[in-house]
DNA sequence: GCCGCCTCGTTTTAACTGAAACGATAGCCC
DNA sequence: GGGCTATCGTTTCAGTTAAAACGAGGCGGC
């Protein structure tokens, strides 16, 4: 009965990626189409929108984005005026970032979209079912890192 | 309290897409480092050591990617000897893609290492968790096709 | 049998990605 | 205070991506 074989279908890495992948080129158009967004620039936008001022290298933790891609993304919000650029005056190397009037006008027409589509979403869950997800979902995340971690470790066993 | 706020790290669309990432990354130096495969190039090898043989077409369905990427994956895989190509005599438009031996033997090592690295991951949730999460992956799956499905109708209410 | 339309897989195109190199600034230690 | 090292954000570079154009082949109506 096969019980140990690899069914692609079945396999939880395989499954997550192509659940992400369907769930952000759904949502996304949300963003592209209304809004002109990428997803890069949605997440800069949510977290200004949140917890602005900050700074691009905040931005990145807490986007899980690498900072190149940060830069792009501010770059072109800054372009479209939704995103204001200001050197922090004690230390030059730092920019302070914060959503112009513009910005947080779009970002707070789309927070409730992006809400009203999640709810959607999850609507096909139920209450316990939602909360037992939420819970798995942050465990593998833990995991995952540890296990991320692991084998950068093993990669460079010299260094 | 803020209930209908947008954060980030409670958004669904962006834990997946994390959670994903994160696990993608970790998994693929088992096939990055000891095989030199790419992840697309395993999702082949996966699926012709299952079903094979396979037609690239069929391959970019079951394995959720796009004929140019299976093309790619094929073409990199042939070159490495991994995978046979043959034109069908009865259709010289199809292309019979099987595993070559040394594909298979390949495989053959993979999968149990894909599918201990799997078990390991999954290991910090209890078997109530793993239930539970596979039938809300397998319910937002096909949520999330069916609101991509709504939107690319929308976008194109004339054609 | 020929013509229009379809399907298959490849290639081209433009955009995006992450890693690394980079210039600029800051903090530290002697 | 002069170097040494670290940090910040940008840019460069090579590789990847998805969509569209493409050539080759097959199918069906007439």
């Amino acid at each position: 009965m096969d019980d140990d074989a690899l069914e692609l279908d079945r396999f939880l890495p395989y499954r997550l990626a192509v659940l992400a992948h369907t769930v952000s080129g759904a949502l996304s158009t949300i963003y592209r189409d209304r809004f002109d967004l990428t997803i890069p620039e949605w997440r800069v936008l949510a977290n200004l929108g949140r917890s602005a001022p900050s700074s691009s290298n905040r931005l990145a933790e807490r986007g899980s984005m690498d900072k190149a891609k940060v830069s792009r993304a501010v770059a072109r919000l800054t372009a479209a005026g939704l995103v204001t650029r200001e050197t922090d005056p004690r230390d030059n190397r730092l920019i302070v970032l914060t959503l112009s009037e513009a910005g947080r006008a779009v970002y707070e027409r789309i927070a409730p979209l992006a809400l009203a589509w999640e709810a959607d979403l999850l609507a096909v869950l139920s209450e316990a079912e939602r909360a037992s997800l939420d819970a798995a979902l942050a465990k593998l995340q833990a995991r995952a890192e540890a296990l991320k971690d692991e084998a950068a470790l093993q990669e460079t066993p010299g260094d």
